[in-house]
Order: structure tokens, then C-alpha cells, then sequence
DNA sequence: GCTGGCCTTTTTTTT
DNA sequence: AAAGGCCAGC
């Protein structure tokens, strides 16, 4: 028989690629040898470069593309790491497992379902669903939620929560965190049962669920953990320092189970989410955990000027914790960072936009710049004055597209198609109906529940009977939407569901229940237009529940401007950069957060975030703290101090700017002259 | 048992 | 400034 040869050659032009794009630190890590190694990588090192590279690298060296699990933080950066690997590598680059855990848990699982006791179309619960789920649970097991020294639903969810991302028991994680809680604990302990049990009756996960039932199918399940073994036989993980233990045990489970190549990249200084669990010892103690694991060291800054530089060691040097760094600038020097102490927020917001103003002119995009902040609301006074100035901006905080009330609702409609037993989406659904009230959306769910079909169940006469009398016609009127929105072949073409639900009664319930009936449904239009992009309605929910980094877009024009100014918590802010940084009240008790700084820890924790974003600022970086806010953004305004932050580092490393006010009174006179003889000229004429 | 209106409290950060 | 809790009335 003839022998023929296949020939595979690497991408072209990838070695060169690898020897001119890196430096000789940043090649050695992504050319590190098969095994575990950890890269430690300071702001502005070329972390996603080394990662990207070494995943290159890799699939130069014929490691299958789709045998690699690269583990990132959010939805944003897989999607950045896979378009510049796209550079590198081709096509191949879309063959990765790329995604946040959550997303590879939610893929893998639901293959995996049925193992597990659920159905392959579960739907994700947000966080208002699961708190909505433990307050039934609470009502129903005739538990706490009457007395007023009980936890509160929302803190239950958090402690249950917080216990599973940590891996340690309830009981524990009641005792150290919340001290005042402990007689509770058996019943939090019963309520957190009962919301697990409801989640699986109604096929709902949660997003802890996607991390913890994937852990439980390698555990219980040793088909699958030898599967994925093989399946990932090279994972790297994004952003280290802020993965918990939960994610790090699947990790390294598999890894272990597989080949035994783990690739941890990350940065123990910009560790930031531990209220979710995330715990640096997750870097810190790599080496101890394997054995023989090699360290990199990337140390060389090319992001920031020396100025900016000096300001975030000086900084974070503050901090007990954490391995000793030191970061270099490989950039020209630059101006120091400036300090400006401003009267109130309204001067802190025209300061801010008349520096953007000023920048844009000498021909900085907006999209270079950035207004961060450490609390949501800081940004509310600022928006209002890029509005008046017509500075069209995109914010990066607070609600999420998919979390406003009205698309939530649109939402439980493709809910309810995909997992008919979705309680959370039924109830929604059910509370939108005048006259129906939580223990009626309770009954009638139990309706939909008990039957095999809750589509058929909704549409009896036994449901009807359920229902009170003066309801019962937009009741009919819903379950007529219902069976129209099905007629749509929703699954194949999500957008069409959409449309279906806009052509019901669901308009008429959004001008009777929202205020601004108008913009919402414009929305649930731009909704329509993103689901279009979609052919299968499991992915568009699953993809909107897990999309982090999804916000509605704020501009003061109609029609969408490229060039927006960014306005980002420090947060949302993680991995990125900007020419020109603002942060903004810089005040004790709000950076630091003061609920923060009274938990043990609390202070590094903020000093880590503050350090965070004072490093994304590549060339001009403006600290600003007004003299006076008002509480926690209500109340009454108070005299603040300076942030800690600030006034604990030399004042060599930056710049004090004072600010001057210059009244164009001579403008206003001008003007008024000119209307009072305006006015004078109009009464000789007449 | 539901609704709507009035009261209080809350607001850290997010997959 | 907005969401959640509470109460009176239907």
C-alpha cells in the first residue's frame, strides 16, 4: 500500500511573530514547557499578549485547538484574546474552549444534564431570580421571613452563595461573616435545601450551580472527569488572583485527571473580588500546590509612564500582603499624576468634562479616555453633566441590559418556551397580570407544575377557576399571547418570539405599570435586533444571562456616535487601558468604600482596587475628591476628607493642581446690555 | 388575598 | 432616588 504523507505546517509566520513581538520574559513564559507554571504579571506587562502567544504557541506545536481550555474572567476578554489569536493562528483561533468558567460550565453541562437530575434546556437563574426563589423557600418552609431579626432573603442568598464559591459549609461561613446571624444558622441551612430542591424541580441553575454541579459531575461522575481530562489537555487561566476555590478545584481536577497542564496567569496585587469568594492564595500558593511548578516574572510596565508608575508601587506598597513587586516603566517619562480637591460633586463633574473637552481637542479621542469610579452612583452627577455638554459616553456599571425590569419580562416569556419550568419566569409572568398577586402566581404555578404539560395546564379551565374573576380576561388574553409566541418557531428564531411578544398585550402592560413606556419599548426593539443575531433561542438566554459586560448604551444624540467617552467602575474597568484616566471621588468612606474598610481585610482589598485603577491610565492620570458629598449618594451632604489613599503617599509623586474659577461676568453684562437695548429698539419701533 | 399608597431603608464591587 | 416593607381598604 501507497504511504501518503499529510504535511502540517505551523501557522506562518508565528515563530517570527514570537520572536519580534516578545520580549525575552514574555516569550520564555509562553514558551514555557508542558507542566504547570504560573506567570506573575504586573499592570501594562503584556499578560493577555503572553497568554495569547503561548496559546499560539501551542497549536504550533500541534496541540489540537479545540483541546485547550482558556479560562478568562469575562465574556470581553476571551472575545479580545480570541480576535488577536485570530491574528496569529487563523480559524483555528475559534476552536478554544474561550469563555468565563461560568460559560464553560454552562456549555459542558449541558451535555452533562441529565446526570445531574436536570433537563438539557435549563435556564440560569440572575440574582434577583435566586432571590426571589429563597424568599419562597423561606415563606414555605414557615421560616424566618416574618421576624425582623431574621437574614433577609438577600443576605441569605449571599451567605449561601459565598459558601459554596469558598468551598467551606454554611455553618462556617454563617459564624466568620456574619456573626449576628448564627442562631439562624439550621435555618438558613433548611432554606438553602429548599431553594436547592426548587431549583431542581423547576430545572433552574443558578450562576454558582454552573461552577458547583460541574465540580459535582467530576466528583460523582468518573466517565466524565476522565472525559474532560482528555478533552482539555492544556488549560490556561486568566486573571488568577481572582478565581475562589471552587474554581480552582475544577481546574486543577481536571487537569490532574488529564495531562497536567495548567497555565495560571495573574497578578495578586489586583486581586478584587473577594466579596465573590476570590481568594489570592489562589496565585500565592500555587507553587506549594505543585510541586516542580515553574514562575514567571513579567515586571517590565509598558503602559504607563514612569509617573504613573511610581504612584501605583508607592501604593500598593502599602499592602501586608502579596508577593513584593517591582514594576519598571519602559516608557518616556510623562507628567505626574494630578490631585484635585474640587467643592462639591457638581464642580468635580464640569472639572471632569472640561478636561475631557480640553483633551479631545488636542486630538485625543473620547474612546481614549475614561471616568472611573468605585461606586455605581458616583456616576450619576457626571452623566448628568456629559448630557448637558452633549459629550456622548457608554457606562460600564450598574444595571445590566438584561436586568431592567422591562427586559426581564420579554425575557420570561423566552423563558418559560425554552424550560416550561421555570418558576421564577412563570411567576414574573404572572405577577405583570392585574389582580394577581404573589399567592395567586403561587397557586397557578403549582397548577403548571403538578401537569405534564405546563402549556396545556396554563389554558384549562381548572387554572381559569384559579384566577380571579375580573382577571380572568387578560388572563385569556396572556395565554392567547402565549400560544401566538410559541406559533413563532421561537427556538430556531428567537427574534420572531420577540416580535410576538411586542404585537400582545405586553405594550399595554408596560404603559401601565413603567414609567417611560416609551424608551422601554425601544428597548425590548433593540432586543428584538440583538436576538436576530441568533438561530437558537437556548443560546441567545444563555448568552444574555452569562454576558457581564452587556450595559444599555447612555448618549445624548439619536443616532449612535463611534467616538464615546467610557465610564467604568474599577470593576468593569479590570484588564483594560486608556491614554487618559480620570478617578473620581476620591473621598474616605467612598474609596475606600466605608462598609469596606470596617471588614477584616477590607482596607487591602480597597487599596488593590485603587490600585487597579490608577493602572490603567497610560499617559494622563487626574485624581479628583470634592470637599463635600452627601452620603452614600443620599441624605444630606457632609464635609469629606481626602481618601487615605491619596494623602498616605509621598506628595513628591504627584502633582496638587488648584482650582481657579473664572466668572465670565463681562459676558453676562455684554449680553444684557445687548437685550435691554434690544428691548428699547423694539418699543421706539412701535 | 390583592392593590396601591405611604413609609423606611438602602447602595460596594459581578458571573 | 429607588426599591422594599407595611397597612388600610376593597
Amino acid at each position: 500500500m501507497r504511504k501518503i504523507t499529510l504535511k502540517h505546517t505551523p501557522p506562518p509566520g508565528l515563530a517570527r511573530q514570537l520572536a519580534d513581538d516578545l520580549n525575552p520574559s514574555q516569550r520564555e513564559a509562553a514558551t514555557a514547557a508542558d507542566g504547570y507554571n504560573l506567570i506573575l504579571a504586573g499592570p501594562g506587562s503584556g499578560k493577555t499578549r503572553v497568554i495569547t502567544y503561548r496559546v499560539a504557541w501551542l497549536i504550533g506545536r500541534r496541540v489540537p485547538s479545540e483541546s485547550i481550555l482558556l479560562a478568562t474572567f469575562t465574556r470581553r476578554a476571551a472575545r479580545e484574546m480570541v480576535g488577536r489569536l485570530g491574528g496569529l493562528v487563523g480559524n483555528e483561533a475559534g476552536r478554544v474552549w474561550a469563555g468565563t468558567f461560568h460559560h464553560v460550565g454552562n456549555r459542558l453541562l449541558r451535555r452533562a444534564a441529565r446526570e445531574l437530575g436536570f433537563q438539557a434546556n435549563f435556564t440560569i437563574l440572575d440574582g434577583e431570580d435566586q432571590t426571589d426563589l429563597i424568599r419562597l423557600a423561606m415563606d414555605d418552609g414557615g421560616l424566618a421571613s416574618k421576624n425582623k431579626l431574621a437574614p433577609k432573603p438577600s443576605q441569605v442568598q449571599h451567605l449561601i452563595s459565598f459558601a459554596v464559591n469558598t468551598r467551606k459549609t454554611l455553618e462556617d461561613v454563617v459564624a466568620e461573616t456574619a456573626g449576628d446571624m448564627i442562631e439562624w444558622t439550621d435555618e438558613i441551612r433548611r432554606v438553602a435545601d429548599a431553594y436547592a430542591a426548587r431549583k431542581l424541580a423547576s430545572n433552574c441553575m443558578d450562576y454558582d450551580d454552573l461552577l458547583v454541579l460541574w465540580l459535582k459531575l467530576l466528583d460523582e461522575h468518573p466517565a466524565r472527569l476522565a472525559e474532560q481530562g482528555k478533552m482539555f489537555r492544556h488549560i490556561l487561566v486568566d486573571e488568577m488572583q481572582d478565581t475562589n476555590a471552587l474554581q480552582i478545584e475544577v481546574v486543577e481536577k481536571i487537569a490532574a485527571a488529564g495531562e497536567g497542564n495548567l497555565t495560571a496567569v495573574g497578578d495578586d496585587a489586583q486581586s478584587i473580588y473577594r466579596f465573590r469568594g476570590a481568594d489570592y492564595d489562589n496565585i500565592l500558593k500555587f507553587p506549594e500546590r505543585h510541586a516542580g511548578s515553574r514562575i514567571f516574572r513579567l515586571d517590565v510596565n509598558y503602559r504607563s509612564t514612569p509617573q504613573i508608575v511610581a504612584l501605583t508601587q508607592a501604593s500598593i506598597a502599602r499592602n501586608q500582603s502579596g508577593f513584593p513587586k517591582e514594576l519598571v516603566s519602559a516608557r518616556p517619562d510623562g507628567l505626574k499624576p494630578v490631585v484635585v480637591a474640587v467643592a462639591d460633586v457638581y464642580e468635580e463633574a464640569a472639572l471632569v468634562c472640561q478636561q475631557i473637552l480640553e483633551t479631545r481637542d488636542r486630538g485625543i479621542p473620547l474612546a481614549e479616555m475614561a471616568v472611573l469610579y468605585r461606586n455605581h452612583y458616583d456616576s450619576v452627577v457626571l452623566q448628568g453633566e456629559l448630557l448637558a455638554r452633549n459629550i456622548p459616553y457608554n457606562v460600564r456599571s450598574g444595571i445590566r441590559f438584561f436586568e431592567q425590569a422591562h427586559v426581564k419580562d420579554v425575557l420570561a416569556f423566552l423563558r418559560v418556551v425554552l424550560n416550561p419550568r421555570d418558576e421564577a419566569s412563570w411567576r414574573r409572568l404572572l405577577l405583570l397580570l392585574p389582580g394577581i398577586g404573589p399567592a395567586k402566581a403561587g397557586a397557578v404555578y403549582q397548577r403548571l407544575a403538578a401537569g405534564g404539560d405546563p402549556f396545556s395546564a396554563v389554558a384549562a379551565a381548572e387554572t381559569m377557576a384559579t384566577v380571579p374573576p375580573k382577571s380572568r380576561g387578560l388572563f385569556a388574553a396572556f395565554v392567547n399571547d402565549l400560544n401566538l409566541i410559541r406559533a413563532t418557531d421561537p427556538e430556531n428564531r428567537p427574534a420572531a418570539a420577540i416580535q410576538a411578544v411586542l404585537a400582545g398585550g405586553y405594550p399595554a402592560t408596560v404603559r401601565q405599570r413603567y414609567d417611560k413606556p416609551d424608551n422601554r419599548i425601544k428597548d425590548v426593539e433593540q432586543f428584538a435586533v440583538l436576538a436576530a443575531k441568533y438561530e437558537s433561542l437556548e443560546r441567545l438566554v444563555a448568552d444574555l444571562m452569562l454576558a457581564g459586560d452587556l450595559y444599555g448604551v447612555e448618549s445624548s444624540g439619536g443616532e449612535e456616535p463611534q467616538d464615546l467617552l467610557v465610564l467604568s467602575s474599577v470593576h468593569q474597568a479590570k484588564g483594560l487601558e486608556w491614554s487618559h484616566v480620570f478617578v473620581i471621588r476620591l473621598v474616605d468612606d467612598g474609596f475606600p468604600n466605608r462598609r469596606a474598610v470596617d471588614e477584616p481585610g477590607g482596607e487591602e482589598e480597597e487599596r488593590r482596587i485603587f490600585y487597579v485603577a490608577v493602572s490603567r491610565a497610560k499617559n494622563e492620570l487626574m485624581l479628583s475628591y470634592p470637599s463635600t458629598v452627601s452620603r452614600g449618594g443620599y441624605g444630606p451632604t457632609t464635609f469629606s476628607t481626602p481618601s487615605r489613599f491619596i494623602t498616605e503617599v509621598d506628595p513628591e509623586l504627584y502633582e496638587r493642581a488648584e482650582l481657579e474659577h473664572e466668572f465670565d461676568v463681562l459676558d453676562v453684562e455684554r449680553e444684557l446690555r445687548k437685550s435691554l437695548e434690544g428691548q428699547a429698539d423694539g418699543k421706539k419701533a412701535t
